[in-house]
DNA sequence: ATCCGATGTGGACGCCGACAACATCACGGT
DNA sequence: ACCGTGATGTTGTCGGCGTCCACATCGGAT
C-alpha cells in the first residue's frame, strides 16, 4: 500500500482528460460533457483543463472528432466484412451495411452520436466544395464502386451522397432520440430495411 | 403616464411564459430557454414559473409543441399552395412541397426546429402503431394521395412515410446545423432538389 | 545554482435550476 | 359583512456550473 502522494503535476493530464470526457459522452452525451466531472473523474482540481483547452466547447470539439472516428471505424469494419464475388452486387452490400452501420452505431451509442454531430461552429470546416473525411470520406468510397461497376449512372451519382447520408442519419435520430424513439425493434428493423430499399431503387431502381 | 404599480398577482402568466420561452427558442434554441430569462422578460419574479410547470422541461416541452404545431401549420400552407389540374402530378408536386416546407422550416427556424425535435422523454408517446399527429399526419396524408390516384403501388406505400420524413429530416440537420451547414444555398439548393429526385425515383421510379 | 515558463491549486464571481418560507389576493361559505 | 383558504407571486437560499485570477510547484534551459 504504498500512498504515493499524487505528484503535483499530473505529467500525461490532456490525453486522460479526454478520454475521460470520451466515456463522459458515451454515457451521458454532450450535455454530460461537464468539466469540473471531467476533472474530478482525473483526479485533478477544476480549472486543470484550462491549462489544455480553452473553454469547455474546445474539449468537447476535441470528443466530437473522437465520436466521428468511432463512427468511421465501425464503418469500415463494417463493409469489410462483406464477402461477395459478384462486383455488382458487392458494392451493393457494402453501401446497405455502410448504411446499417451508421444507424447501429446511432442507437447503439447514443451519447458519442450526439455528441459526434454537436460542434459549436465550422472552425475547421474547408471552404472547398466537399470536405471529404470520416463517415462521408467512406461513403464516397463505396458510392464510388457503384460506379466503377456501373451499377450506379454517373449523373445519378450526383447528390447521391448527400441523399444516402440524409436518409440515415435522418432515420437515426427519428428512431435514435427523436418522435419515433418508442417503434418496437422488431418494427424498427423492418423500417430500417424499407427504407434502404427506397434509397436503393431511388439509385439504381 | 398613469404608472399603475403592477399588481401582485399577473393574472394570465401562464400563457405568456409559454409565449415568451417560444420567442427566445426561436432565437436562441432550446438550451436558450432559461426559467430565470423567461420570468424576466415575463416582469415577473424568478420561480412564478413554478407555479404554472413543474420544472423546466415542462416548460421546454409546451414549447416543444408550439414549435411542432408551427411546422405543421408551414407545411399545410405550402403544399395549399400547389395549383396543378391532374392528379398525379399534383400529388407528386404536393409531396415534394412537403418536402421543401419542411427544410425551409428548419433553415429559416433553427431554434424553433431544434426545440421541437427536444422532448425529454415519450411521454405522450401512443403506444399504438403510429401515432398519426403533426407534420407526421401530413407527410402521411398527401402519401395517401398519392396512393389514391394510382401513382403509389400500396406494397410501397409502406416505410413510404418514415422515409420520406427520414430524408428531409437528415437533410435538414446535416445542412441547417450539422456538417453540411457550410455549403452555399445554391448548392444547398441544388442538392435538396437531388436528394427530392432520390426519393421521388424511389417511391414512383 | 538559478530563473522561468508550463502546469496544477484554491478561491471568487455570476449564472442557473430548484426548494422552502412568506406575501398577496380573489372568492366562497357562514 | 366577514373571514379564511387556496391559488398565485416574491424573497431567500442552496448546490452546481463555467470562467477568471492569484498563487504554488516543478522541470529544464541558461
Amino acid at each position: 500500500m504504498s500512498n504515493r502522494p499524487q505528484p503535483y503535476h499530473h505529467g500525461n493530464l490532456r490525453p486522460v482528460l479526454v478520454d475521460t470526457a470520451v466515456e463522459l459522452a458515451r454515457s451521458t452525451g454532450p450535455d454530460g460533457v461537464v468539466l469540473r466531472e471531467v476533472a474530478r473523474r482525473a483526479g485533478v482540481s477544476h480549472n486543470a483543463a484550462y491549462r489544455h483547452f480553452d473553454d469547455r466547447a474546445a474539449l468537447l470539439a476535441e470528443v466530437s472528432d473522437r465520436a466521428y472516428d468511432e463512427l468511421e471505424r465501425v464503418m469500415r469494419e463494417r463493409i469489410a466484412t462483406v464477402d461477395e464475388a459478384d462486383p455488382v452486387e458487392r458494392a451493393l452490400a457494402r453501401l446497405r451495411e455502410t448504411g446499417r452501420a451508421y444507424v447501429e452505431f446511432a442507437l447503439s451509442e447514443p451519447g458519442l452520436f450526439a455528441t459526434a454531430f454537436t460542434s459549436s461552429a465550422g472552425a475547421d470546416a474547408h471552404t472547398g466544395v466537399e470536405e471529404l473525411t470520416g463517415p462521408y470520406l467512406v461513403l464516397n468510397t463505396v458510392l464510388d464502386e457503384l460506379v466503377a461497376c456501373g451499377a450506379l449512372s454517373p449523373e445519378r451519382r450526383q447528390g447521391a451522397d448527400v441523399g444516402c447520408w440524409a436518409m440515415v442519419h435522418g432515420f437515426s435520430e427519428l428512431v435514435g432520440t427523436g418522435p419515433l424513439r418508442d417503434v418496437p425493434p422488431e418494427a424498427r428493423e423492418l423500417l430500417l430495411e424499407a427504407v434502404l430499399d427506397l434509397v436503393h431503387r431511388g439509385l439504381v431502381g
